[in-house]
DNA sequence: GGAATATATTGATCTTCGTGGATATGAATC
DNA sequence: GATTCATATCCACGAAGATCAATATATTCC
């Protein structure tokens, strides 16, 4: 815990005699919330939740998000990598869905752009 | 809503007929997003939340984060220009502590993070 | 006012990342 | 096997960011 003596000395700085939360935990945070960090990559994740069935073929983004192919699937390789997203082949294409991580990552987003967390903004992601 | 044909026609790629999210609107979250995604900012904001008065002077980071006062001052910068943080004069200090935002923000960090979402790791950040 | 000190800024370096053209890989179809 | 096509990789470039030494700014205390 923190010492904070705001009452008895305020005019002191308190000392911390905490340890920060470990490095390698926030590097494994971190990796993931870098993998969430960019629009276009939210623009995906967002398509594949909003998909009917909750897959979507891989030749399918690039027109919405605007993005050449190599550009896509190196977004696609990163969420991968993050363990956001999963795939499956079919006969010629591979379908993305999100993983359980993903799903929560998702969520947790908007949380972080709901009303109540961000009042000059309607709604969250959707 | 998204085609997918893979009753009908299993070897035919879906049209996507939907728009992606918003650009603008994707930048804005990326941006907190991308202020969340550093370790050592994640630490600061663990230290902040984990403190008794909900608020700690600037001068307490930089022994834990193992940071030079540039460096932390910076990181405090992108937290604030974010709304993570709020920042208080009292004295010759400056107190930081978690904005709503913040709150929110680091919750659902600790949602993404969570045992559910992550089976290789225990408990969110603290 | 001047000294001391907490915080911010500047400048420079190094790394990482987003992007797309060209090309390679790999699977499916004929 | 050859062709077609979906996806991945390679390469290069520009932008952004993390870091710290040096310095500036600002506030407090004497």
């Amino acid at each position: 815990m923190l010492v904070s003596p705001t009452d008895s000395n305020p005019s002191a700085c308190a000392t911390a005699n905490v340890d920060a939360l470990d490095f390698d935990v926030a590097v494994v945070a971190a990796g993931t919330l870098t993998a969430l960090a960019d629009p276009v990559r939210l623009q995906i994740l967002d398509l594949i939740r909003r998909s009917a069935s909750g897959a979507i073929c891989a030749c399918t983004f690039t027109e919405p998000v605007k993005r050449s192919q190599p550009t896509v699937s190196h977004h696609l390789k990163v969420l991968a990598e993050a363990g956001l997203v999963s795939t499956e082949r079919r006969g010629r294409w591979i379908w993305y869905s999100l993983s359980d991580r993903g799903r929560a990552a998702l969520g947790a987003v908007d949380v972080v752009l709901s009303p109540d967390a961000m009042p000059d903004h309607a709604g969250g992601l959707a």
